[in-house]
DNA sequence: TTTTAAACGATAATAATTCTCTTATAATAA
DNA sequence: TTATTATAAGAGAATTATTATCGTTTAAAA
């Protein structure tokens, strides 16, 4: 993705444009895999030699408040971040930190449906995901 | 849950009995709303004033790593942890850090139906949780 | 009982994140 | 275009959850 089409992103929801929010912005997009701030910062710091962790960290929390990436649940005192901001579920590695996206329409339909119909108590649904654990097996 | 039938968990999973141990899973399920280390510190202090939070963060680890208790995925960099280790889906509260246990036969079989045909390339799936993420409504 | 490997408690160390403060800069107005 | 100003960035200190270290205690086996 290219810096004018982050540059449009920032504009939409108000925030100031940076180089450094441009660039931690596309390196959440372009790493794609739910990077931790220090593999943002270590992808960052090739073209960007000076930026600060502490600015990575308030960058990312401006993001996270403007919905323009997500923080992704791990059961590690590690945050990471989700450059895609659609729902969508998650395959979590259970023997590496590796987590990949899913998206399957059919089974959210499935689900869509099974929850008007079966409500929970008190509840008002905003969203659901799954958590699908595993392993991936090596492929000769 | 008495300290007879904690004990036996213990002994089963060939770990050493001891009041701490006892009290830290005891505080687990007793709490039951996947508790802090704080949290369970600050219950077991009650009646066992002395216990040190280094004592609590090794005890739960040996109690994960044996598989008496789970750690919970959070977007959040406090761990949190769950007396319930049979499989089970979770309803997070979108404004506060309420977490509850949500357990659907129907669903589970719904799930693994769905992916006993379509199959994930290349993984094989050790377990399908839900996280179903909304707001509970104020009922008067 | 005695033995001893393992667990506990106190406290120091670490690591991720946040805070504070000074300087720099993007957006806006003149 | 330049001046103004609110906001962001950067450096480094502080905080907080967690882990490591190490001397002391204890559960459980002999
Ligand atoms: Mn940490
Ligand atoms: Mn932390
Ligand atoms: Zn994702
Ligand atoms: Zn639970």
């Amino acid at each position: 993705m290219k810096a004018e089409e982050i540059s449009r992103k920032l504009i939409d929801k108000k925030l100031k444009v940076t180089p450094q929010r441009i660039a931690i912005l596309e390196a959440i997009i372009n790493l794609n895999n739910h990077p931790t701030a220090e593999n943002i910062v270590e992808y960052i710091r090739k073209n960007h030699p000076n930026i600060s962790v502490a600015t990575v960290y308030k960058v990312l929390d401006a993001l996270v408040d403007s919905r323009l990436i997500k923080k992704v649940k791990t059961e590690r005192d590690i945050m990471r971040y989700d450059g895609v901001v659609e729902s969508h579920h998650h395959i979590y590695c259970s023997d590496s930190d590796r987590i990949e996206d899913f998206n399957d329409n059919e089974l959210n339909e499935l689900l869509e449906k099974y929850f008007e119909k079966k409500k929970i108590p008190d509840f008002k649904i905003e969203d659901i995901k799954l958590q699908i654990i595993g392993k991936y097996i090596k492929t000769k």
